[in-house]
DNA sequence: TCGCTACTGAGACTCAGTCTCAAGTAGCCC
DNA sequence: GGGCTACTTGAGACTGAGTCTCAGTAGCGA
């Protein structure tokens, strides 16, 4: 079975489970996210699905991203806009983000001893934590290769908390 | 020189610094954050300075925070919320939260070892960092006396981007 | 007083995201 | 097939944080 498929037939389990049905709308955004974009936005989706004739409404595709957020097959995350975006889950790893505030590009990564240490971190302050969320913004190999310059702190806290747009 | 009357005159400087001018209503604002919140939102400011009846416009609250991020005073956070909170900088420390997904509390912490983690993390990707954001999420000690259980992952995930409010 | 500039409030605007509601459709029992 | 029920959809109104515009105002130096 293609990926693509698989994961159709994955969220066709899930809605399955909780009495709610696969639609063509379901299936179609679940290929579209699938196969193409990993980060993506929502508006982004609308206007794709409407390039390809497939019609869809707006809130079908929140509803939809709703469902798929739920199955944990989709996750939403901020990227330093000041809107969401989300991606989809491969493998249900937990991974964060390295955000080039240059190019815009979204760098991965999983550290075994930094998610180690958050753990050491809670035991201290006795919390118990479920989900965490971290982004480090700067300057990636390439953009610093062709010489651009971090930006200016305020900028970057700006960025960080999407004041203004990553230029892209 | 009490500390609220300092950082009126520390962003006199930074205003003045810049061609511009400690107004009536800046000062009010700076006052309003420094004597009283720590963590607040741009709304809650609105009301609380109608509540004292000094006429301040929405749009000169954003104006002035915007300054205040700028001279590096005040700080824009994503709590888990879908809107924008603000913190006011003391002494210029970096710091990062852990936030109670069951009473709301924001517990701040910061951690050299994890820093530098970040930072081996960051050259091991050639990335150079300027910034970066953390927040775990999870139950805090005083909640989980109380027997509250950790929400299931996705209401957290759901908390985590700000598709539900705190419950406060 | 004049002219300049920075600043303000009011309210219109934007835009991602949510909600509502009437209409459509699939499944199921008779 | 007919009727019922529950789920789903699209259209478009709505929401609310944040931004923008613009006319009016305040302060200041000449």
């Amino acid at each position: 079975m293609p990926v693509v498929q698989r994961e159709v037939h994955r969220f066709q389990q899930f809605l399955a489970g909780q009495g709610q049905k696969l639609t063509n709308e379901r299936a179609a955004l679940v290929r579209e996210i699938f196969s193409t974009h990993y980060h993506f936005e929502a508006d982004e989706l609308l206007f794709k699905m409407k390039e390809k004739s497939v019609k869809i409404s707006r809130a079908t595709i929140y509803r939809t991203l709703e469902l798929l957020v739920k199955s944990g097959m989709v996750r939403r995350v901020h990227l330093g806009e000041d809107h969401y975006h989300y991606e989809y889950v491969s493998g249900n790893s937990h991974h964060d983000h390295l955000i080039c505030t240059t190019c815009g590009s979204v760098i991965e990564f999983n550290d075994p001893a930094l998610e180690a240490r958050q753990r050491e971190i809670c035991d201290r302050k006795k919390f118990t934590p479920t989900f965490h969320n971290l982004q480090i913004l700067g300057v990636c190999d390439e953009c610093r290769r062709k010489g651009e310059q971090p930006d200016a702190p305020d900028r970057v806290q700006m960025i960080a908390e999407g004041a203004l747009l990553l230029r892209k």
